[in-house]
DNA sequence: TACTATCATGTAAGCGCTTACATTTGTAAG
DNA sequence: CTTACAAATGTAAGCGCTTACATGATAGTA
């Protein structure tokens, strides 16, 4: 396709432009291109004077195995595929971080697919991984897997989730406490001596979403604290959201004292909010966040928060699927790893607030 | 391997569990497998109703194309090759993001390979991709692309870098005007009143680290402000040596007014250490990075940085490999995207001079 | 009605590899 | 020096797809 038309380098080509095939290399060493496939993928029952020539000859001509052809052949492609809703915010890269440490260790190569582009394609996508592209899959946070996971089941084909939308449908999956988290949070909260707490949620068809928000009410029935409406609000995990909430929740007639956001970056938000509004954080509102991302220590104050052991999460889901894919089948474990409570300095005792006297608009 | 004992549901495995084959499809829809081709292509030359035939086959054994087979019978894998070092800085993350927008648009995957895994393999890698794996390949900073952007070129196999180490051997590249962003930052912070600017540097074995530090002396050259060696510190684009750099600096005998990090990364390395001797930003020491990625916002102060338009990066040099694609060959462009200064609170007129150097600024 | 162009389909040869099986070679025992 | 068996190597059949080419169907023309 590429090289039809006479060349007078032809000869040239064939020893170094184009490609060498294993065929090339059997040739060269002048022995079977099995006994080739053998000693690259050594498997054994191979003479060494035989692989030495074979490995003389794979090296001169550069020989570099197609992987296309390896997997089509019924090998393994050495390829693991990552499903993520998409690359900027933090909280996605620290988990492909730790899904690529577990798998350079077992020497695999990733295949990223972001959802965000179109939603619709999400099936086929991973279908199409799962046929032929890669070995296993690892899916973070999937949109609307009901359209697949039962395929991929049935197909007996390895895949792990991380922070599935939390029905144990019977795939293998791990996430973090979040329940557990978001307890922690709030109590560390009442413990500063706050009573009125908001609560930003996340995007409520997701089960960690659910988590959070039940640990949140779990902790503030425990302190008898009774929870008004008005102090939760329906976010959804950007930025925006967390503005938009905090903004709202502090302007309540009696706004909360501390607001917790159910992921960093809506704190984030929250923080941009009561700055515009001329609150100060801590002393004039606490906000503490969920998932530690690496910008955490970097804003201002530095986020309080709840730590997921993000990198270790995609780590350990690899290594699951490592194993789901060495037994040639989904291992059915969930795996809960533990979050932590990470005190920074956007949180402090309530005091009482000057209130809003000045409401600053000014954005950069 | 995994399944070679005979099961008693043979059938069913073939019906559901088991993928479909091209061959199913055409078995199904009582045509040949190479029409079933053609229609799953939109080669055309098939009568409508036969398309509808195949389509509705495909549809009711939920037939996906096996990526390999294709690939490996002469199609294009719609697969291209990303190459970073690591994704955890928002740098990469950035350009990994604009890499994906623009394959998006034309449908294709991504296949990423972090090189930070074991530098040897590097080299390895590249080939595998280029043989077979991809249909091309966009290459990050790479590390040691000598062993094996020749043979890329040789191969024509399509192939574009981002950030390269600047020497023109040929590929086509993008990259942005690191010079001229350092000479504008650089101005920027002699306008503001600065003499004694400190200047941390990248990995000097990259093209751009070069480029930024000649952006940096030649602005200084022009305000006619010799440099006192001392005020330049290699750093390697990475936190820690930003930290050290600027406790360096900061504890010189005559420390310098001002910092130029070359990377915003190694900024907010630099503001860390301020903050530990005691130093406020700006009043104390101004503070300019290099890239703007997106934490740059949010540290405190937010930081003034000389913007690198990654995103665009990214999409630029998709785009460009997709013409490489299509014209089955690499394409000789070398593009530079403009830099940008963007400012925001980290950096002001010395102390000493307050309010006498307000005036040279140019920007609006 | 017979005879071409023209279009729709089928046929089959690979793509580069793995692997079960057949064949050859080497070797130790009879 | 056979015989038998294990080890080394070769042979060839796919893996699921694309695509040049062959073939059959359809329709237009004389």
């Amino acid at each position: 396709m590429t090289e039809s038309h006479p060349s007078p380098t032809i000869t040239d080509d064939a020893l170094s432009a184009s490609a060498a095939t294993i065929e090339d290399v059997a040739r060269t060493a002048d022995v079977s291109t099995a006994t080739v496939s053998r000693v690259m993928n050594g498997s054994g029952g191979v003479r060494d004077k035989t692989r030495q020539k074979v490995l003389a000859a794979a090296q001169r001509l550069g020989y570099v195995a197609n992987q296309q052809a390896k997997r089509l052949a019924g090998g393994h492609s050495k390829v693991v595929g990552l499903l993520v809703r998409e690359l900027s915010t933090g909280y996605v890269g620290e988990i492909a971080r730790g899904v690529d440490e577990a798998l350079a260790e077992c020497d695999y190569d990733l295949m990223l697919h972001t959802t965000h582009r179109k939603e619709t394609d999400e099936a086929a996508h991973v279908m199409s991984l799962a046929r032929g592209l890669a070995d296993g899959l690892v899916l973070v946070l999937p949109r609307k897997p009901g359209a697949y996971l039962q395929t991929l089941r049935q197909l007996q084909f390895p895949h792990v989730l991380i922070d599935h939308i939390g029905l144990n449908d019977g795939s293998p999956a791990v996430s973090a406490t979040n329940r557990q988290g978001a307890i922690a949070g709030t109590q560390y909260l009442i413990g500063l001596g706050h009573q009125r707490i908001g609560f930003i949620t996340g995007s409520l068809n997701l089960g960690c979403s659910q988590d959070r928000l039940e640990g949140y009410r779990a902790a503030m029935q425990i302190a008898n604290i009774p929870i008004a409406p008005e102090w939760i609000y329906e976010g959804d995990f950007q930025q925006p959201a967390g503005y938009t909430a905090a903004h709202t929740l502090l302007q309540l007639p009696e706004p909360p004292s501390a607001i917790f956001a159910s992921n960093d970056v809506m704190a984030f938000g929250a923080m941009e909010a009561a700055r515009d509004l001329g609150l100060r954080i801590p002393d004039d509102v606490s906000i503490i966040g969920f998932d530690d991302i690496p910008q955490s220590t970097h804003v201002n104050p530095p986020l309080t928060t709840v730590k997921q052991p993000l990198q270790e999460m995609g780590r350990v889901a690899t290594q699951l699927l490592m194993e789901c894919i060495r037994a040639g089948k989904p291992c059915q474990i969930l795996t809960e790893l533990p979050t932590e409570l990470v005190i920074r300095q956007s949180c402090s005792a309530p005091k009482a607030r000057t209130g809003l006297a000045h409401a600053g608009i000014s954005n950069s």
